[in-house]
DNA sequence: AATGAATGAGACTTCATTCAT
DNA sequence: TATGAATGAAGTCTCATTCAT
């Protein structure tokens, strides 16, 4: 669903190509699977995927931009415009939006979730390719969304930049342990309040 | 697991090859670092590695095990028991040295953390044989931390398990962010401070 | 051989193809040249390439062939016999028209000429198919001139065959290096000139 | 031989490995042999070929290059100088010890000299390269000696390229021809005063 | 202890060719 | 007639590992 951006008929063997990589890179890593393994799991020759994809590496890209051209857009527009725009809302609404609708995606699509983590770990390169990417994308949007709700007096008055990083370390922690660690999780409703009590309040008993 | 642990008298060379192993390894990834790479920038021949360590993947362990069995247990001696035996402190007091003591040993060898953050995140096989060894080094313990405030009235009133798991999603994303993604990163005291505060207390405005 | 040679119907696509061959052929050689570079760059699908022409070697074999049944029948027919029933004609006139005819020839299908040398050179295979081909066309015409200007007293008393081989080497070299190492050459009426005067006179001063 | 000139120590196998190489380059063209080939026909690994050499373009280079850095110079050096310091010595004595010093230098590697003018031929790319070296080294040492042979009134007085010319295209041609298209031919002595004598006086009888 | 030549398995990739549409 | 998806054999190259010196 996904990768599926740009709906350039895909052929039928196209689609066991990817479905076959996506599972394998992410069980495995990019670099421990190979070609053959790939076209052998999705009965396919090898000379299928060089027609389609040109390159191993390319195979790889045609499954993670898409993907990621779709995670952070949809974040946008989905939660954080909807949510924002129903005035009674507090960030403890947006939150569980936020999470819910994340929570969402990702499952939807568990495994192209870790093999762009396991990739932008494992290579440097890619990794500085693709922060800045996500940088642009997350900060400037966060950072509205931080500011309405100071403004509402619903968060503390420390400078945006530190509120930000907290959060994307706890949310993206959340994340990369439940579905890539701890591989093949379902994230209950109380986790997810757990999640927000923490965020909101810490653990400190009061 | 269990082989290769003892720092025995290590030859100049064998020096050498480790050395620059961690660094390609950190950068690169295991897999996508040849052995002759590695010999090439150890200024040493392809034959000693294999000499000293037999395998490619017993070069990593080689690595990796005394790390492990380094990161853990002077986590537990050094800080838990430390700390917990001066009855005057609080939660905040055990997290600022926590968090003072991991990075200043992560800091000391940055590269290697990257190694095991790496590789572990990436084959789900030796995922598999760390975690549990994970599980039982580090829960247990901290169990008994979180039972000690608790009973002191500082934590709040939830089950031990799910107070684990904010704080090691936390703290792991402190950890994994600094270190792994935004390599080259030192801490700063400020971001320590920010950093247990959020622990505590959260961001919500009071 | 034998086979595909009358230039039947060519559809438009069937002659892009093999403009688009030769082309390439000329250029890069036929063994470094796809079918697949030929389908894109003549704007056309691989499948249509194997449609008409069955296999890569016969493409290439529709190109020579056709091509070498008219080089040496033309110039037999078209020079040496109207040439020489000119009964004023001299060794000089006759070298002359030649060297124009030819010339003429080549450069209306340069590229052509080019890849018949270079395949040529390049497969022994395909030189021993040819070259007997070529002495039997060639070797007979040429003696008969030889004869014939000998009779007149133009030509030096040494046996025809010698006559032949420093004929054949210096106006083989003439047109190989002119039209294919020195690629995209026109030859000036000058340089005609200078071949036939070396031709006959050498270039000793006398 | 001609290959050696960086007397690296080369192994039995890297040996084995050029020797064969070059007399399948000569007899196939480089495109038309396979690595494979090369391994099986010199009874070595697939691998040791790599190590040695890297990739396949670069055995070809180290074939052709240490060839052409020796067969320039040393006719220059040897034959050149050596020559034109007899002050006795007619142009037909220059002609002479040319033909002879370089028939006997492609001779003793008559394999290397194929696949060298099979590959200039062949690719555009490759030409392109190497014609300036010629050119360069060729067409300076080449004028001085026409210059000499005319200030003593042996060459006929017209600009020293157009004579360059056709002295290039004729003992290009006489060695291509022998060596190249009709393989594995040894030049006679007639044939070589036939050679001098065309040069010299043409084929007009007088 | 150290070397580096050698290897063979397997990696990625290219290619001519086939075939259903 | 034309397409282009699909193929499998073969091509170049990489790699961890071995072994004689």
């Amino acid at each position: 669903m996904a990768q599926a951006s740009k709906p350039k008929k895909q052929t039928v063997k196209q689609q066991r190509i990817v479905e076959t990589a996506i599972k394998m890179f992410a069980e495995k890593g990019y670099a421990n699977t190979s070609t053959a393994e790939i076209a052998k799991n999705a009965e396919v020759s090898e000379g299928t995927i060089f027609k389609h994809y040109g390159t191993k590496d390319h195979l790889l890209l045609s499954i993670i931009v898409p993907y990621l051209k779709e995670f952070f857009p949809s974040m946008a527009d989905e939660v954080f415009h909807e949510i924002m725009s129903e005035n009674v809302a507090t960030f403890e609404h947006f939150l569980h939006a936020l999470l819910r609708n994340r929570i969402q995606f990702i499952s939807e699509n568990k495994e192209i979730f870790q093999v762009v983590v396991k990739e932008i770990f494992y290579k440097d390169e890619l990794k500085n390719e693709l922060l800045p990417y996500f940088a642009e994308n997350i900060i400037i949007r966060i950072n509205k969304v931080i500011e309405f709700y100071k403004e509402r007096g619903e968060l503390i008055d420390i400078p945006n930049e530190r509120i930000q990083k907290m959060l994307f370390t706890f949310i993206g922690g959340f994340f990369v342990s439940r579905f890539v660690l701890l591989n093949n999780y379902t994230v209950s409703e109380v986790e997810i309040k757990d999640a927000i009590h923490f965020v909101l309040d810490g653990i400190r008993k009061r």
